[in-house]
DNA sequence: AAGAAGTTTTTGACAAAGTCCAAATCTCGG
DNA sequence: CCGAGATTTGGACTTTGTCAAAAACTTCTT
């Protein structure tokens, strides 16, 4: 694990004090929405811009820093953990996202069969379900 | 294959003009977003709100007669073929959607090892890539 | 065939999540 | 410490959808 400041130069970005402290909070919070990272850097820093969040997240994503998820009926999900293709369990009730494993081993079920001459770069799963508290409040 | 009135009220579904056509437009145009499919039922009825798409496509949607997909950065898109669990292959460029077959056979990867106490009911599988294309344009 | 009861459809306002743009501010190399 | 270039801000705007109330249908009963 290393500093994020060393992760803003190695990817040629100019570190500041923003772009840290929305770094901080992924890496705190996997799973978060982009309101809740500013909500957390706000915390931190006193106050951050809509749009500065939105840029920071913008730039680690594409930079592959970070990874953004977009389970369907939610605001986009930022999480730290990246390079290991793992999937996501969501509770279709609370919304709670949970990390798992790649099912099948290494690179899993990911090569369709019939591709239709497309070049795929990544299989995302999502698995859908509820989870254990929302289950108990159901019954 | 079956008309779309009687399923409408195999459903016990009042059977409206809008609905019908709705049904029919989804029918024609897999992969098509609610405003695409609001012009094709224009096309036909001469007018809808665009409420009532929403309304059609979500009672629709919640009978099972047809099901909602919600690839990242897109608006839902709407599909009549139902009860195949098959997956999609969505083009990173051009949003080009396309059907894929399961790959590892009936339930696929559908089965994540740790699933955190989750009662796991769907597993969403969408493959990322390039449409051919797309490929062509890049080169 | 007509009417009542209950659904749908429509219209218009509203909300959430993001993006666009221009001005102000900051970072980093020299 | 300065200046060029990148980042942050604030505010308007867009897209995708939902909410609510009134008007218009469907269907069932008679």
């Amino acid at each position: 694990m290393q500093d994020h400041e060393d992760t803003l130069r190695q990817h040629d970005l100019p570190v500041t004090a923003q772009r840290v402290s929305v770094l901080r909070a992924v890496s705190r919070h996997p799973h978060a929405t982009a309101d809740m990272l500013a909500e957390e850097v706000r915390a931190e820093l006193g106050s951050i811009s809509r749009q500065s969040v939105y840029n920071v997240l913008n730039v680690l994503t594409d930079k592959g820093i970070i990874r953004r998820i977009q389970p369907a009926e939610s605001a986009a999900l930022y999480e730290d953990r990246i390079g290991d293709n793992h999937h996501h369990l969501v509770c279709r009730t609370c919304g709670k996202t949970e990390d798992v494993c790649c099912a099948v081993g290494a690179a899993p079920c990911l090569t369709a069969h019939s591709h239709h001459g497309f070049k795929i770069d990544e299989a995302e799963v999502i698995y859908w379900g509820t989870c254990p508290a929302c289950q108990k409040k159901k019954r």
